[in-house]
DNA sequence: TTGTAGGCGTTATCAA
DNA sequence: TTGATAACGCCTACAA
């Protein structure tokens, strides 16, 4: 058996229709498997026995330019974190896992550095069918994104002109919130970051209104800004009015107020109750178990794909895209040792 | 200020050529900067307003066809996980950071389920300049790959024919055994993962040879198979010969023996001491501060990354690659509570 | 059953 | 300074 050796520059259709003196079409037709139009049985046989030797692989980029689309979806997020970050990790993983069904690549669009306008040309480039995309709605680029033609899915916090896949923040933080009350906590505080997004603006929202609910007074439900994750600096404001129960924004935030807790001495959770939100609690032994909202983001990665592809598919058929949606996955609560 | 409208179909070179009644190659060469070939200040600033006006974006599809050369490099592991795994996810993260200084992009090759053969094709179809792989050298793909002239660097583990990137593995094992030998250890384990990797192999060879130099007779120092990370079964046969100090061959298995220690109330280090080795302790409150090797994954992707853009320089030039060499970066221990 | 012609959008080479 | 032409590799319509 012959091994293709190896070429410096890959071999073409054209490479392989002279070797057989086809015309490149011909070749083309039988290696892209053209239903309904039929060859020979013998120049089909040559022709496959031929690429199979010569080592012959379509160009995608070619295809691509023929075809108007590339199989392709990108993955942009404008925070400034990469895919070792709990939450683009798992959403870019669980990604990953969901593709293979649709025989759909990933791209990763390394937004870090680069401005609006330039992220925009690399988006709409023609390299990606559609995007995934995470957000703060005051970022520039979504207002632009807003007037193209690429299909965009918005994930964890909803943008305005887009569909979104998003989890239920505002149950979750009742949820948190209910248990935290059985447990017997009647003074609150939410850590939350000075970023503006929407589904921390909705836990934010869902605090200060089911705690008004349950007749806990304004001094009694404050809200502390930090510096997105880092909870520790705010470790004394909390210990004045102890004991209190600290809603963190996210798991991050959590951890890092337990780390501050367990280095000054302070009690957790007689002085200080700590909550997180995210559900990222791993496999590595923590030494508590934090008691945290679990959103499926797994789920939201795939059904936010589920949605791109029909997008996708509803403009290559130049089809309007039905009106955006936002679609909200439930929450549970898991308990820990932390309150 | 006019905005430019929302299009069905993007605007092309040629668009903006009608417009203004000029050439499309015109409008090209003005809008791709061609330095050397000038056009008059005239209509150089009709065209620049035009293309702006109307929104227009040169397509990446068309340039890397013309040109190519797509400017994104891909990542290809065979075992099977994807970005959440501590690894891949420090690789694929360190990477999406380098890859910006060299105006790349990524492009994640969803390994999950394809055989090595489809795998291949979609590497070698033209929409990546280079790869970064991650492959046991027992993949049928390694040897395809080796045959064909994409530019591939190998991290972790190092393959034959390929220039590599590692950690040195020997030294980090010896360094670990040292600290061991120091704290009073003179009873071994590795814990391996029946799967073959180049890293493990060596790390287990160092684990023999190093305790063998230190005079430990072969019964003291054993070698105990595991699925994958799954190092809890293995506890049973610590405990036999306890006190023992576990090396597990990475961070992984090693919080899985430790979870296991603590549910079955096994004494850490007194009974049984563990070591990791990769370095992944995160942030989020860990009981134990496991005693690990550190492995400056984020240094090994940046270095692979630069010698992949090197690779891919060369052969943009038809010039031919030098022989492939093995990069090793050193390692550090990481002392805890473990030991 | 096969070949010819044309075009996807871009850039490079020439000639005007 | 600009325009015509060709090519990158592929696919589709149509003609033979």
């Amino acid at each position: 058996m012959k091994m293709p050796t190896a070429t410096l520059s890959p071999v073409t259709a054209k490479d392989v229709a002279r070797e057989l003196d086809l015309s490149q079409p011909t070749v083309s037709r039988i290696l892209s498997g053209d239903a309904g139009h039929r060859a020979s049985e013998a120049t089909r046989k040559r022709v496959l026995e031929t690429a199979e030797r010569m080592g012959y692989q379509p160009n995608a980029v070619a295809r691509s330019l023929r075809h108007g689309r590339t199989n392709v979806i990108g993955v942009h997020t404008n925070h400034n974190y990469d895919v070792r970050n709990d939450f683009l990790g798992t959403i870019v993983g669980a990604l990953q896992c969901a593709c293979g069904a649709y025989h759909l690549d990933l791209m990763l669009h390394n937004s870090l550095g680069s401005p609006a306008e330039t992220m925009f040309g690399k988006l709409r480039d023609g390299r990606i069918d559609g995007l995934i995309l995470h957000a703060g709605s005051d970022d520039p680029l979504v207002e632009i994104l807003g007037r193209s033609p690429l299909p965009v899915v918005a994930v964890a916090d909803s943008l305005p002109g887009f569909p979104a896949v998003t989890c239920d923040d505002a149950s979750g933080m009742e949820q948190l919130l209910g248990l935290l009350w059985e447990r017997g906590h009647r003074n609150f505080a939410f850590l939350a970051p000075r970023v503006w997004l929407p589904s921390v603006e909705k836990r934010q929202k869902a605090f200060e209104a089911e705690l008004e609910r349950r007749g806990v007074r304004a001094q009694s439900r404050r809200i502390i800004p930090i510096d997105f994750e880092q909870a520790a600096p705010a470790l004394d404001e909390l210990t004045k009015t102890a004991p209190i129960a600290a809603c963190c924004w996210n798991d991050r935030a959590a951890y890092n107020l337990l780390r501050e807790c367990q280095a000054r001495g302070v009690r957790v959770p007689e002085q200080v109750a700590v909550t997180g939100f995210d559900g990222f609690r791993d496999d590595q032994l923590p030494a508590r178990e934090l008691v945290t909202v679990k959103c499926p983001w797994e789920d939201v990665a795939a059904e936010a794909l589920r949605q791109l592809v029909e997008l996708i598919e509803l403009r290559q058929k130049k089809q309007a895209p039905p009106p955006p949606e936002e679609v909200r996955l439930p929450v549970t609560v898991l308990d820990g040792d932390t309150i």
